[in-house]
RNA sequence: GCCCUCGUAGUUGAAUGGAUACAAUAUCUCCCUCCGAAGGAGGUGGUACAGGUUCGAUUCCUGUCGAGGGCACCA
């Protein structure tokens, strides 16, 4: 429908003689203005050095000729120089039936047709408990990882595991200071992670055996410990496979750094004969001042590739295993630094896969209660977050499975809701809301909506199909679905979606507050309505990975 | 010290340079004899500060103040 809009504008001031002008057709923000509105004739009259009003006048003239009577039933002007569009009544039922009809198809676009899109993201590392920050990347790396399937590309799951490096060593450290040879728990090795964290910060001594640790497991031959290593991971890694589960979330393939560092070093050296990478000190390195970035060590002195040496392996693992045409990489904004440089660096190495990596940064989850450190012991797991909101969703709700989809609708509703990038203020004691703008208040809206069509199918009702002259607020909404998932996906911002979903929300509340639908007036046509609502609103939450109870 | 984000009702968030800055929460009123009150209807309340660009600035530019993150051997 946008798109049928944005072609009649573009025609209409073509045949004005403003064809170059760049414009956008946009919901309004308040409904009564219209169903769709354009800056045209103001984008317009900048370029040509006329009157906005003027040519908004003209522009409605034209515009109004352009859109057939089926489609638009007023063009109208308004403010500085807008020209509101109001859809046809029949248009509107168009879109509503079709809400119903199509049923998964329902919002599929094509943004990214078909495109292969490989998208990294949750990048847990074993041997420390999955924390709050993976979990937001995973929430969001899913929500993104449907929103552009839904556009019809490919999306190829991606997730990067830090198996090797310096807090695998702390984690081995604390094991072997503890005695244990056969961990068992995730819960354990966190606990021999921090212990060995404190004593490296603590103790020189003990800051000089982690250090040899981390070289002999990149050496890989001291079989005791490589057998440690091993069992911890899987220990790990199992961890994480049932916090997937819960979270509805898999992946197509599994990268470890303890595969990315070999190939990376190998590059990393290759490159400094090409002068991208030189030695200083000891190290080598990338001079990001070249790029007015910043120099980041790629391997150390002591001979270990570092974050970035891996990241080099792992772009190149990722070239050999999974044919792409976009590569998206999710991960915490504290490392767009080193994104920049990264990307600086692969750029001199291979353009080609640089030119098609994006880094999506998401934000932190903040305490109101002060900053979370494993020294406090303040550290919010995933688990435990998940826990804890499970606990209060079982207040309302006697069965475990409904408790826990309202509590990861609940958590997942709170990470999409704002801009990726932008951190999130949690405040442990309030908890999080269940009411208002919430996940529950979306699978709440749902349910009812659900429930009314369960009641209708065991009464009688008039097969009539009439319906009232003007249409409903909750149908002119409904009609903007496609658009926004369209919007959502381009712009990698799943928080569009949240905002249309609380919005559609509310209003299909305002609707079943105020309108008698089973046995009520015009039942058929309001019961279209229902089942319309209901399967936008599923496929909305479908793509933001939020589960759909049967009952709250 | 340098670089990057960001400052919007008491609080948490919206607003591709556009219309009377939009919600939720908290607080104050109402509404279950009627399809499910995790709901609906209404009230109070806001762009850090100072300049600039523009017909028009929460948005762009400069400065001040404040917060977060990054800045050679961590990830």
């Amino acid at each position: 429908m946008e798109e049928r809009i944005k072609k009649a504008v573009g025609e209409a001031l073509m045949k004005m003689g403003a064809g170059e002008v760049a414009f956008v057709v946009e919901r309004p923000a308040d409904m009564r203005h219209g169903d769709y509105t354009t800056n045209a004739a103001m984008a317009a009259a900048k370029k040509l050095g006329k009157n906005s009003r003027e040519l908004a006048d003209e522009l409605a003239r034209v515009l109004i000729d352009e859109l057939d009577k089926d489609t638009a039933s007023y063009v109208a002007v308004a403010g500085p120089g807008f020209v509101n569009i109001t859809l046809a009544p029949e248009a509107i039922a168009l879109a509503v039936a079709e809400a119903d009809a199509k049923k998964e198809e329902w919002g599929m676009g094509s943004v990214n047709s078909e495109q292969r899109v490989l998208i990294e993201y949750t990048d847990p590392n074993p041997f420390k408990e999955m924390h709050i920050g993976h979990l937001m990347s995973n929430v969001i790396g899913e929500s993104l990882a449907r929103l552009i399937e839904n556009e019809n590309a490919t999306v190829i799951r991606a997730n990067y595991q830090g198996d090797v490096g310096p807090h695998v060593a702390k984690a081995l450290w604390g094991l072997q200071r503890a005695g244990t040879s056969e961990p068992v728990t995730a819960k354990e090795i966190g606990t021999a992670y921090a212990a060995g964290s404190l004593a490296y910060e603590d103790s020189p001594e003990a800051k000089a055996e982690v250090d040899a640790l981390n070289q002999e497991i990149y050496a890989g031959k001291n079989h005791e410990l490589m057998e440690l290593w091993r069992k911890g991971r899987d220990v790990s890694l199992e961890a994480f496979e049932q916090l997937y589960k819960i979270l509805g979330t898999h992946f197509d393939y599994y990268f470890y750094e303890s595969e990315t560092a070999d190939p990376g070093l190998r590059i990393v050296h290759d490159g400094i004969k090409q002068g991208v990478f030189e030695e200083s000190e000891g190290a080598i390195i990338y001079r990001g001042e070249k790029k007015g970035l910043h120099t980041l060590v790629f391997i150390t002195s002591k001979g270990t590739p570092t974050y970035e040496a891996k990241d080099i392996g792992l772009a190149f693992l990722k070239e050999e295993r999974v044919q792409s045409d976009r590569s998206i990489i999710v991960t915490a904004s504290e490392q767009i630094g080193h994104f920049k440089v990264f990307l600086a660096a692969l750029n001199e190495i291979a353009h080609l896969i640089a030119k098609k990596t994006v880094h999506v940064p998401h934000g932190f989850l903040r305490l109101t209660t002060g900053k979370m450190s494993s020294r406090e012991g303040n550290v919010i797991t995933a688990e435990s977050l998940i826990k804890d909101i499970i606990k209060k969703a079982s207040e309302k709700n006697a069965d475990p499975l409904i408790a826990e989809q309202v509590a990861l609708g609940a958590i997942k509703y709170m990470i999409l809701r704002q801009a990726p990038g932008s951190d999130i203020i949690f405040d442990p004691e309030k908890s999080l809301s269940l009411e208002g703008d919430s996940g529950p208040y979306l699978q709440y809206a749902l349910v009812r909506a659900r429930s009314v069509l369960e009641k209708a199918r065991s009464t009688k009702h008039e097969a009539r199909n009439e319906k009232p002259e003007m249409p409903y607020r909750l149908e002119r909404l409904v009609v903007h679905f496609p658009e926004v998932t369209a919007r959502a996906a381009s712009e990698l911002a799943p928080n569009l979606l949240v905002n249309y979903l609380t919005e559609l929300a509310g209003e299909w509340n305002s609707f079943y507050a105020q309108e008698k639908i089973i046995g009520g007036e015009n039942e058929a046509h309001k019961l279209m309505i229902a089942r319309a609502f209901i399967n936008t609103m599923t496929r909305g939450l479908a793509l933001l990975g939020i589960p759909t109870p049967e009952r709250m």
